[in-house]
DNA sequence: CTCTTTGTTTCTCG
DNA sequence: GCGAGAAACAAAGA
């Protein structure tokens, strides 16, 4: 649930600015794991181990990964279904699902909380191990129209699941997607490569702008599974079963599609 | 107890 | 090899 925009607030947040603590220059003294399967690779005690001493030199997003070099080697973290990454002081309390806490020298600490322990972090000497496989960044400048149209023509998919598809475009989950396909005025089921020119580029667009607008929003707060954003509040088909298209009044219909919940305007999103 | 939720991996089948 | 589809799995909450 927490998708490229939530990630991007996250990381955002702990560079600090406006005067508010950084990660970035923490040298980590110890390392808490209180649910060892968090821990992806390698094991819980040598990802201690291996941690201790070092220092956080950057943190950046790639895809859905938070990504922190550090002076040797670097820490991935990956929320999947829930969650937040809290820089604080180490005189707040410990809340219930904090589930990995970095203990920084000084007074701060870094704090990995995940309701439904389905997030991962890692430790490796090669990035590559963890992001190798990740597809554009739909930000970055090479992430270009011809670029998607390109690609789309390559495959022979289902549109929505080749969307969610990390290694094919890298940040996008259910709700960015739903949202982008119905921007661009594109049915979930359409396959790839029967997408016309005109219709790839108003898909770029469509993708561009809507994770422009979540990152502005500082994400979604969608029920306990993240919280700080205001991204629900401009939901055009997600979640909004039943209500009328705010384009053409038609009633928002859910279905599944690759085995997802699906939102789509029937009228605006024909097949 | 059952059902739902999502990101990701793994499997089978055509 | 590719894609669809299903299943599995991680766990919690209604």
């Amino acid at each position: 649930m927490p998708e490229l925009p939530e990630v991007e607030t996250i990381i955002r947040r702990l560079k600090g600015g406006g005067g508010a603590p950084s990660v970035l220059g923490q040298k980590i003294q110890t390392v808490e794991v209180n649910w060892a399967k968090i821990i992806a690779q390698p094991d819980a005690s040598q990802f201690k181990q291996a941690l201790m001493d070092k220092t956080i030199i950057d943190a950046r997003r790639r895809g859905k990964f938070m990504h922190f070099p550090l002076d040797e080697g670097h820490l991935f973290a990956h929320l999947r279904m829930s969650g937040d990454m809290r820089l604080e002081k180490k005189s707040e309390p410990v809340e219930p699902y904090d589930r990995v806490l970095l203990n920084f020298l000084g007074d701060q600490r870094m704090v990995f909380s995940n309701i439904r322990k389905f997030g991962r972090m890692w430790y490796t000497k090669d990035p590559q191990d963890v992001i190798g496989g990740l597809g554009p960044e739909p930000l970055s400048e090479m992430f270009t129209p011809k670029l998607l149209y390109v690609k789309l023509q390559r495959h022979s998919r289902q549109i929505k699941p080749l969307l969610l598809d990390q290694s094919f475009i890298a940040g996008m989950g259910n709700v960015y997607t739903d949202e982008a396909l119905f921007r661009a005025g594109i049915h979930p089921l359409r396959t790839s490569d029967s997408l016309t020119k005109a219709e790839s580029e108003r898909l770029h667009e469509a993708i561009q702008t809507i994770l422009r607008e979540g990152i502005r929003s500082l994400g979604a707060s969608i029920d306990w599974i993240y919280r700080g954003g205001q991204f629900q509040n401009y939901f055009q088909v997600y979640k909004r079963e039943g209500s009328p298209c705010p384009r053409c009044g038609t009633i928002v219909i859910k279905t599944w599609v690759g085995q997802r919940g699906t939102h789509f305007c029937p009228n605006c999103q024909k097949i």
